[in-house]
DNA sequence: AATTTCGACAACCGCAGGCTA
DNA sequence: TTAGCCTGCGGTTGTCGAAAT
């Protein structure tokens, strides 16, 4: 029954790197021979190695229709879009590309083009923009470890604020009952609320002097038309999860913690950030 | 100049499915 | 029919040269 023994059993078989005498004697033998079956060339050959080592070296390196060299620009993007759709099949994208490797493909992938995707701020798994915290957190760190995360903290948080806002905004259109009713009462459209409420607001969100109040924290530094175009623009905006109304076990009313934020008499960032915490325990944005 | 770290790539390992004596 | 080898494949490791310290 069966074949000829495995060769993995013959523990003396040599490992690791081919010196060119071993190559030019496979060559020699396959040229003459060809490579029906890999356990016997290495026996006729003259070589001290496994069939499965013998293939290896043949098909990943002397195999004469090897295209030698870096890859262009085309098979790199070739190697993407087939990526994309095949995923890591090496030997699938590998048949799409003449004198490639299936191993060289995959050592490209490995080393340049999933970098390379990342940079670029494409996930090289699902080959979509990235939008995972965390993987961004990673991205940051391999092109800038300190200065990056700072700023991805700063986008976090201006996100999270777009969010409460966003929220204020929704509050404020809600119909009948109406959550808010002595603010909606005072700001019936969203312009109006925009002029009475959010711009004031903006001055939270800048490093410009406040009317408001003096002591705002220099942390706070999101400009303001950012804010205003991700509210206005942003697709993004309208992705982020949706409100969850306040609840009784909350002690202060939602609408007073707004009056209490744009309040002049307000000499601390502490309630806005209460708010945020508020916010995130019932709806993490993230 | 010596040592360490990093990147690129060749080679190996182990598994699954196909094949054959 | 079936035991067990063969082949192809994808993941992982090892090696070596270049760059950085």
């Amino acid at each position: 029954m069966g074949r000829y023994p495995c060769c993995k059993l013959d523990i003396d078989l040599k490992k690791g790197p081919w010196t060119s005498e071993e190559d030019e004697k496979l060559v020699e033998y396959i040229q003459e021979n060809g490579h029906r079956n890999w356990q016997l060339v290495p026996k006729r050959a003259g070589l001290n190695r496994c069939g499965k080592s013998c293939r290896l070296r043949w098909t990943n390196y002397l195999r004469p229709d090897i295209k030698r060299g870096g890859f262009s620009e085309e098979e790199e993007e070739m190697i993407i879009n087939l990526h994309s759709i095949l995923g890591n099949k090496w030997s699938r994208i590998a048949a799409h590309l003449p004198g490639r490797t299936d191993n060289e493909i995959k050592n490209l992938w490995n080393t340049h083009l999933k970098k390379k995707l990342l940079k670029s701020g494409i996930d090289p798994v699902t080959h979509e923009p990235i939008t995972d915290p965390n993987l961004l957190l990673s991205l940051s760190n391999l092109m800038n470890p300190f200065e990056s995360v700072l700023k991805l903290q700063a986008e976090l948080t201006e996100m999270a604020k777009i969010h409460i806002i966003q929220n204020i905004i929704q509050v404020l259109n809600t119909p009948s009952p109406p959550l808010i009713p002595s603010l909606q009462e005072n700001y019936p459209n969203i312009q109006q609320c925009y002029n009475n409420i959010l711009a004031p607001l903006d001055h939270f969100f800048t490093n410009e002097p406040s009317p408001i109040s003096n002591n705002l924290s220099d942390n706070m530094v999101v400009n303001s038309s950012i804010l205003e175009n991700n509210m206005i623009n942003n697709s993004e905006y309208s992705s982020l999860p949706s409100l969850v109304p306040v609840t009784p076990e909350n002690s202060v009313p939602f609408d007073q913690q707004i009056i209490d934020m744009i309040n002049p008499s307000y000499d601390d960032f502490d309630a806005l950030e209460k708010i945020l915490d508020d916010e995130a325990n019932i709806n993490p944005p993230f």
